[in-house]
RNA sequence: GGCGAGAUAGCAAAAUGGUUAUGCAGCGGAUUGCAAAUCCGUUCAUCCCAGUUCGAUUCUGGGUCUCGCCUCCA
């Protein structure tokens, strides 16, 4: 039984989707007048997590994750970069999705621009006035008239009375009250022909928040299964969502609301506004991506993530021996590591497949103890930190006992979270830095090693490793040979 | 000020009304020419104060502290 913690009910519950065996998820993406940072690739890697959990459960589950590319801050940055708002978004749309290919994240089944959507937009405002839920303001604003809507409120446990008595808001003149949002926003003259369409209200352009509403509705129904995004959006984003659905349609809007955890830096939010990032991109350079997704699957993704270098070099210690145990499984059983053909999912990093069939349905043994444990971690709202757990009590497994069953399992169950699916020895050599060795120089400073050792000329053998290792390159010496990694 | 979340060993991070989390680090042993990797064993914890209970880190109440939202934000 696959249970969620339903921010509306503020508990865990028993998923039961609205049609037996499929689900609707939508997750608000990014607004695309930048690179994406990391608090931008945790949501994008946990609902990727959760995406592939449902898909391997057996649910035929639509996934949308929508693309803001209309609103001031890119408006704003088109006109500072003079180009035009179409070939800044494209840019920023392209990034993105080299960044989350590099992640190891899956394309969402729909991935919605705003711009594309504004008549269904129009649609809902229209019906919002005819419930009597919005108005045109005196600046030509249409706005939502938050007082009288019931519910608002409900989603972030805020009562408008709590609102008001915090207020920090900027009272805008025409608004019937100080916290109601804009819809529609009227157009300004200084303002480029590219971001004005025509409506009933006079040109403009729309609110943010019903972008979401008419994106969600138009592909997946007036009421859906899950949507997800960041805690942050929770209020006023996602409360206004329900205002605008509900408000146009008169019934629920959405089942159940997950919302995840930031990432901190310092204990604090990282975020642009305080400046405090750090883009994908830039990460990259540094650490592997691969490492970068097993930091964030390692913790719960309602949880808090402190990030800093320690914390990502600790997390790649800990892949490294995930794959140390997939190195040392016998030879006979590498042939079915890099992952088959045939795939119905794109792999992940490059290489194998991520899995087979149903996301990895197909080689995975669910009867097995591992198995069992792992599933039953990741029923529970999705504890992938408790399922790598499993994975790594798996690995000790597969140390004392490296069989061709074992093995095979071991790396399917870590692919089912999109991890452990490149050629080990690849994984653990990689890492370059510029300046480093390359191959074919420690490969021969492994031959001299050996011809040293076999001379007995042990100090000769040890300075070779020493030298290796303040180049950042470790050996190890077995049964078979030697073989080196980077540290 | 209002609302919400959280405080777990040296670090990170799960779970649980009584029984080993897990990874890194530490300690002892096996293995190794010596290492590394691996294996075996092992030290170290549940913010404070009450209450409920045979028993609480886990439930309840109070306190302290931290973080988030209340303004665009993943």
């Amino acid at each position: 039984m696959l249970k969620i913690y339903n921010t509306l009910a503020r508990d865990k519950q028993e998923f039961i989707p609205i049609i037996d065996k499929k689900v609707g998820m939508y997750v608000c993406g990014m607004t695309v007048y930048d690179y994406c940072h990391l608090g931008h690739a945790r949501v994008m890697v946990v609902f990727d997590m959760i995406y592939r959990w449902f898909k391997i459960s057996g649910y035929d589950i639509t996934y949308v994750r929508n693309i803001t590319d209309i609103d001031d801050k890119i408006i704003k940055r088109a006109a500072e970069n003079g180009e035009s708002i179409h070939a800044l978004t494209q840019r920023f749309i392209d990034a993105m999705h080299q960044d989350a290919d590099a992640l190891g994240v899956l394309r969402p089944d729909h991935e919605p621009r705003a711009t594309q959507f504004v008549p269904e937009m129009l649609d809902m405002i229209a019906k919002l006035e005819q419930h009597g839920l919005a108005y045109q303001a005196a600046d030509g604003d249409v706005n939502y008239a938050v007082r009288k809507f019931d519910g608002y409120g409900k989603l972030s446990g805020k009562s408008l009375e709590d609102l008001r008595a915090g207020e920090r808001v900027n009272v805008a003149d025409s608004k019937h009250d100080p916290l109601d949002f804009v819809l529609w926003k009227s157009a300004k003259d200084s303002e480029a022909e590219e971001v004005k369409w025509a409506s009933p209200w006079g040109k403009g352009r729309p609110g943010w928040h019903i972008e979401c509403s008419a994106m969600g509705t138009k592909l997946l129904g007036e009421r859906f299964d899950i949507h997800g995004g960041g805690a942050d959006l929770q209020f006023p984003h996602h409360e206004n969502e329900i205002a605008q659905s509900e408000g146009a349609h008169q019934h629920q809007y959405v089942n159940y609301w997950m919302h995840n955890g930031f990432i901190n830096v310092d204990k604090e939010k990282m975020s642009k506004s305080l400046g405090n990032f750090f883009t994908i991109r830039d990460v990259l350079k540094k650490y592997d991506a691969e490492v970068v997704r097993f930091f964030i699957l390692r913790a719960h993704y309602r949880s808090p993530l402190n990030y800093s270098d320690a914390h990502l070099d600790d997390a790649k210690g800990a892949l490294t021996r995930l794959y140390t145990a997939l190195k040392n499984a016998p030879p006979s059983s590498s042939v079915l590591l890099p992952g088959g053909e045939g795939s119905s999912l794109p792999s992940p990093f490059g290489g194998g497949a991520g899995g087979e069939g149903a996301a990895g349905e197909g080689i995975v043994d669910w009867n097995e103890p591992h198995a069992q444990r792992f599933q039953a971690a990741m029923d529970d709202d999705f504890n992938s930190a408790e399922a790598i757990a499993v994975l790594f009590e798996f690995a000790n497994e597969v140390n004392r006992n490296p069989t061709l069953d074992n093995c095979a399992q071991f790396k399917a169950l870590a692919g089912v979270l999109g991890l452990l699916q490149r050629d080990p020895v690849a994984f653990l050599q990689s890492g370059a830095p510029e300046d480093g060795l390359d191959d074919a120089v420690i490969t021969a400073q492994i031959t001299a090693r050996i011809a040293a050792k076999q001379a007995k000329n042990y100090a000769e053998a040890d300075n070779i490793r020493k030298a290796l290792l303040a180049a950042g390159i470790v050996l190890e010496d077995s049964a078979t040979g030697t073989t080196w990694r980077r540290a």
